[in-house]
DNA sequence: TATCAACTGTACTGATCGGTACGTTATTTT
DNA sequence: AAAATAACGTACCGATCAGTACAGTTGATA
């Protein structure tokens, strides 16, 4: 009963290819000529497999942190390594995936949080983007209050400017990235950004 | 033999009008309407006083620049003062910036670089960022090297890594502007920031 | 007061935007 | 093989985009 004709396209790496040109456009800069040309369908396949512009944005979203920014986490949560350490490999990893494409540079959701402000997105992917922003925050602070808990920061260190500061950090380094830095650079300024943080926090 | 009717508007009002409109919503996002009601005139009028949208576009990065961006850079070279002391007061200034307005927060400069990734520039617009960007750069980096000569900085510190390092902090403040965080908030960041240099490098 | 250069508003252009109706083609089930 | 089902391509929709033609209006110069 649930016969004919089946997709004749990879559902799955369409939409890899969409999350490319969002990543690379944002949601504003993104047409559907360039979303459908880059995924190899037309424009009816698009509304059949994946709702609106909108919804494939949010699925792309979705896949971008699901397939990539949250690989990088488990580096915080390493046993065995200094947070230190622990804070190089998660700051390696970001790097990486800052990198990876030549196309599509710096970070996904960085790029449409600037659209957020503009008020270029609709209301779903805004609320999407709003979400994924604060959780990150959010995640670091945690991340951070544990550390101190367990011992690995001074007890005078102000978590919240911790979190922030390193949070500045994580969005430079997008902007870095997007504006052509290579992985080399990148990593020594996080590996400088890191030895200064060291110093100042007492970090173990 | 100059007769004829006067521009029935204040042509240097109206361009400021227009660079908040591309500062808040960048090249793409602002369109023609967008830029006429805040500028409080009609198309045609845009048009022959300012050139089409990508001349505006130049000229409100021209006027931003100007106007605001290298106002700060005076607290970089105040005598008398601790190279500690002057990086701060050019971080505050700098912040004072992008906190300034309610709609228009970050950096002018920074959500237009985005969009010449994104190759959402027209061709003389692209040029003007691209060109002020890596002027920023080559300001730093000069910076620090004077800094460095005079015997500011240990003699072990890597000036390109320390430039980039210092323009990671500046790209992330400016997201941290636009994501709606506080000047405070901000300030102590920045302090943080300052401080973990502080220690690493010698600075005095 | 007459002249005329220059500004302004209306109303348009072609192109492109996101989104869709519909007839055709392909594939599975009966 | 027949029928049912679903994806596909073409060709379109109204809205909006940047940009402009043109006629009407204004006001400084003469």
């Amino acid at each position: 009963m649930v016969g004919g004709r089946q997709l004749q396209f990879d559902k799955q790496k369409a939409l890899v290819q969409a999350m490319h040109v969002f990543w690379t456009k944002g949601f504003l800069g993104a047409s559907l000529s360039d979303l459908t040309s880059a995924m190899g369908i037309s424009k009816p396949s698009l509304y059949a497999s994946f709702g609106n512009k909108e919804d494939l944005f949010v699925s792309a979203t979705n896949h971008y942190i699901e397939a990539y920014a949250s690989k990088s986490t488990v580096f915080l949560h390493q046993e065995n390594k200094s947070l230190t350490e622990r804070i190089q490999a998660y700051l390696f990893s970001l790097i990486e995936l800052l990198c990876e494409s030549t196309a599509s540079r710096g970070c996904f959701i960085a790029v449409a949080a600037n659209e957020l402000i503009a008020n270029s997105l609709p209301e779903k992917a805004a609320e999407r983007i709003q979400y994924v922003s604060q959780y990150t925050e959010h995640y670091l602070r945690d991340f951070f209050t544990a550390e101190k808990q367990q011992g690995n920061l001074t007890a005078e260190v102000d978590i919240n400017e911790l979190s922030l500061l390193f949070l500045t950090h994580m969005h430079g380094s997008s902007a870095m990235a997007r504006s052509g830095k290579s992985t080399q650079q990148m990593k020594a300024v996080s590996r400088l950004f890191i030895k200064n943080l060291n110093l100042s926090l007492n970090i173990n």
